[in-house]
DNA sequence: GTGCCACTTCAAGTCAACTTGAGGTCAAGG
DNA sequence: CCTTGACCTCAAGTTGACTTGAAGTGGCAC
């Protein structure tokens, strides 16, 4: 395969895979005089970062993941943290989407009148710790 | 309350508040000669923009949210629309979560090997629509 | 064999949300 | 009154993940 059937085949702009390339998050089996050539584990690779990237892993994290062998050597702890992470973050994000539908169907004329938003506002306010700098997927 | 006071109690630097204000999102009751005058009440509004960021809404979006009134003028479709957004990267969160605790116990070598944790990315892969581009709150 | 154009590299640009630094002002405590 | 230093402005820098553009190369259809 070359770039622009891993990309067609991928969704990724054949920019980004030179990026991951040049990154080292991707791997191609060789050349075609200039021509990166990869091979069908490239797909099941990107749908591995692009897993990783949507848990809020960054490029660098990934790219740690994967040994000098190339397959992936997962750090337990890492990932039980990550998943710590994770559901700290669903709570929030579940509170939040609560509080929107509730700003839609609220008849205050402004939502600080409200007390149930106030509640919220509170509740989020508290809801400090835990998620840092996660960065989700951006699909396009 | 000067710009130091308003930093302590939302625990934002005062770069932040000044950018803030610059952006529009927060506005100063006045100066005391060059220095930016606060009442109370950007408290409460860094604590909506503190849950609209968390929420996924930009400083735009946020900026937009406030009418030229200064009070907050919230379109409920688009609300409506982030919750639905939210819920969509709840169940994403939700499944990557799921991932990182199995392969968290998960005894396969590689995790390409394993049936559930190919099962997963397969999941994953298929759950690309809905988000876009969310930056979810730097807890600091 | 030869020309086209998809591929290549490398440097620089972009975007959001800030932070940092230089150089300047002025309210308040002594 | 005078110093101090927190505050000010404005421009430029930072970070992560890419994208874009210029200039070059070479695989493949003809």
């Amino acid at each position: 395969m070359d770039i622009a059937e891993v990309a067609k085949r991928s969704g990724l702009p054949a920019s980004t895979l030179r990026y991951y390339d040049e990154k080292g998050l991707i791997t191609s089996v060789g050349r075609s005089g200039l021509r990166r050539v990869f091979d069908a584990g490239v797909l099941e690779r990107l749908a591995l970062i692009a897993l990783a990237r949507a848990s809020g892993f960054t490029l660098d994290e990934i790219a740690r993941m994967f040994g000098a062998d190339g397959r992936p050597r997962i750090d337990r702890d890492l990932l039980a943290a990550k998943a710590n992470e994770l559901d700290a973050t669903i709570g929030k994000l579940s509170a939040m989407r609560d509080g929107l539908r509730h700003a839609v169907v609220c008849p205050a004329p402004s939502h600080l009148e409200c007390p149930t938003f106030r509640h919220l506002l509170a509740r989020a306010s508290r809801a400090q710790g835990g998620t840092r700098r996660k960065r989700p997927a951006r699909t396009r």
